[in-house]
Order: C-alpha cells, then sequence, then structure tokens
DNA sequence: AAGATTCATCGTCTATTTGCGATGAACAAT
DNA sequence: ATTGTTCATCGCAAATAGACGATGAATCTT
C-alpha cells in the first residue's frame, strides 16, 4: 500500500469507480444490496436468517456498503432497517455506464 | 475467507458482479482501462510512462485485469499489445446495468 | 555470439480483507 | 430491577492484495 516517493494522483471519478467497485466486489455484499433491492428495505435479522453466516460477518458487510454509500441504515430499537440509499445508487448506477461507454 | 459449515453458492450473475467488480476495486486499474480505452490499444511500455508505479506492479495489475477477462494481450515482440476485450466490456457493461436496474 | 529491450514472474514485505466467537450497548418486555 | 432481543464492535487468525527489486525468458540489433 505504502506509494513509495510518487504519488499518484487519482481523478475523484476514477476513485468513485474504485470505491462502488470495492463494495460490489464480495459476493455476499452483492447478494445483499439485490435482497435489499427487492425488499426495498429490511432488518438485519433477515439478511442473518437468509444468509448462512454469522451475524457479527454479516453486520461487518453491511458496514461497508453503508461507508461506500449504497445503503443507509434507520435504527428502529431494538432492530436497525437497511435500504438502499437511492441517490448514491443512481450515482453509482450512472458512474458505471458513463465508464463503460467511453 | 474460511466458511466454516455452511457453504454458500453464489450464483454465476452474483460471482460476474463481485469478478468484474474486484477489478475495478483498484483506481490504477480503473485508470489503466480508461487509457486502453482512449488508444483502443497500447504497449506495457506506454503505461509505465504514463503512470509512476514500478514496471512489475503494472503487470501485476494487468494480470488481474485479463484474469477477469477485460482485456487482452497480444505479444509482438519483444512488446506486448494490450486491449480492452470487446465482448467481455459489453457482458459487463450489461451486468451493472442489470443490477443497477432492478 | 553479445548486448539491449521488453515484459512476466518470483520472492519478500506490509497492509487489508474476511471470517468467527465473545462481549457490549441499547432498548423492550416482564 | 431483571431478562431477552437485536445489533455493533472488539480481538484474533488466516487469507488475500499490493508494492517493490531482482531475475528470467524471449526477441531484436549489432
Amino acid at each position: 500500500m505504502q506509494r513509495t516517493s510518487n504519488e499518484i494522483n487519482y481523478s475523484p471519478r476514477e476513485e468513485q469507480i474504485a470505491r462502488f467497485s470495492k463494495a460490489l466486489s464480495h459476493p455476499v455484499r452483492v447478494r445483499i444490496l439485490q435482497f435489499l433491492d427487492s425488499q426495498s428495505c429490511c432488518f438485519t435479522g433477515e439478511l442473518t436468517e437468509e444468509i448462512p453466516m454469522a451475524q457479527s460477518t454479516i453486520s461487518q458487510h453491511l458496514k461497508e456498503l453503508k461507508e461506500a454509500g449504497l445503503i443507509q441504515g434507520d435504527v428502529m430499537p431494538p432492530r436497525v432497517k437497511y435500504c438502499i440509499n437511492q441517490k448514491a445508487w443512481a450515482e453509482a448506477k450512472k458512474a458505471f455506464a458513463v465508464f463503460f461507454d467511453k
């Protein structure tokens, strides 16, 4: 990771594609997003039922998706409702479309 | 990485998105693809001039892009000409479009 | 044949990712 | 107050990714 002398300055667009792509680079995160989109929203518990992985692992993947901006979580004690972040979703859609169109 | 008992069977579509995304998940690979697309093709040497990274590092990133199917290399001794794999490019474009459309 | 050029691969180091169980925080229900 | 539920976070282990220099293979040029 450490770049010795020469720093590369990536453009915002390059970093945006890389960031969204990184979020989508694990199949379980792809699955989570699909599931979220099909339900429009869901609770963490529904995901842990759907996906045979430890609850802590799913929670971590949700965190990554949230940090990438693709989803958002609304706290509804004692549960948390996750939804696609429609704005970011549209941005990602456009970013990829532009990227692949050139 | 080790999934203990429960293996998850991802669908081909989930794995496809994850695979393409992984290839795009590093900004330097995004840049390489952009450069490749703008020139339609280029030699490794042009990339090592353009991008301030060790030649071996760039070669590794090219390898990853090739393994993801997004580019192909034609050996033209003593050089190698890399081009976008148009078929895979079109597939990726469609895969992302479908993914974000649902 | 000897050297130069171009690129891939190997080995090494460090950082990041991925997975899990255990624990903790926040709240609801009793 | 105590207990149960839901979820996030911590700490650990193992695997993968990313960067580099050094070396090697293949092919031109001389």
